[in-house]
DNA sequence: TTAATATATGAACAGTTATTCATATATTGA
DNA sequence: TCAATATATGAATAACTGTTCATATATTAA
């Protein structure tokens, strides 16, 4: 069954991508965690995450919205491991999980041309 | 207009969050950039062209779907500049943007702890 | 224990988005 | 020019997701 016209070229890169597909699972694992950075509410929260820890109502300030939905954002950034938390007293105090979240900020950054 | 109970301390870094925090279209511009490469379908697409060029028929062989379905998302990755194509013949043939992307690609997995 | 402060959460609604279906455009060979 | 192959796209529907509102939980101070 010919696919294309380039077939005999081709065939090789074909057979490679889907030998080297991660599992649907594996995939959706990833798409998760970007999902979870793909929406301006959440992003500006690591955005301000890079100063430092913060408490909820410290980010709700550095962002804007309400602290319903800021709560809600970081229940699904830390389901997903982009953020972590501590206790400290009355305040529950996040900040970014480990070094490849700023890391991975600072390349789509970097790639969209972006000084920030 | 107190906020927390720690006021004094975290203060500065609230302050410096609300200055370092880009401006609302910077911030939807990375979003985008995000969402795009946050679908399970799509990053599929991604994982088959680290092999190289493929076109649409190959990358609908690699990753599944309906040639209608993975064009659509074609257009959108190429939209956002994750992608780029370009005409052989019949075909139209796909590749990563930039070293950015696939960049961007193996820090996700490495802070999944993956392996692909 | 009671009041105040800080944070979290369930349910519902509104807005967004992915897929499907039918069809259109573009290139090539006959 | 006609047929075949490859790719793209508009419209509609179905599924998903963010926000809001009301309320719940947890900690601290009095």
């Amino acid at each position: 069954m010919k696919v294309c016209d380039h077939e005999a070229e081709h065939e090789l890169a074909t057979q490679k991508a889907k030998a080297n597909m991660p599992a649907d699972e594996d995939v959706a694992r990833v798409a998760a965690a970007f999902k979870s950075i793909s929406e301006p509410c959440r992003l500006k929260i690591l955005f301000a995450l890079r100063q430092g820890e913060l408490c909820v109502l410290h980010i709700v300030e550095a962002v804007g919205g309400t602290q319903s939905a800021v709560s809600h954002q970081l229940r699904l950034l830390k389901a997903n491991g982009i953020v972590k938390s501590r206790r400290e007293g009355q305040n529950i105090l996040y900040s970014l999980d480990d070094e490849h979240v700023l890391a991975v900020l600072e390349l789509a950054c970097a790639h969209l041309h972006c000084h920030f």
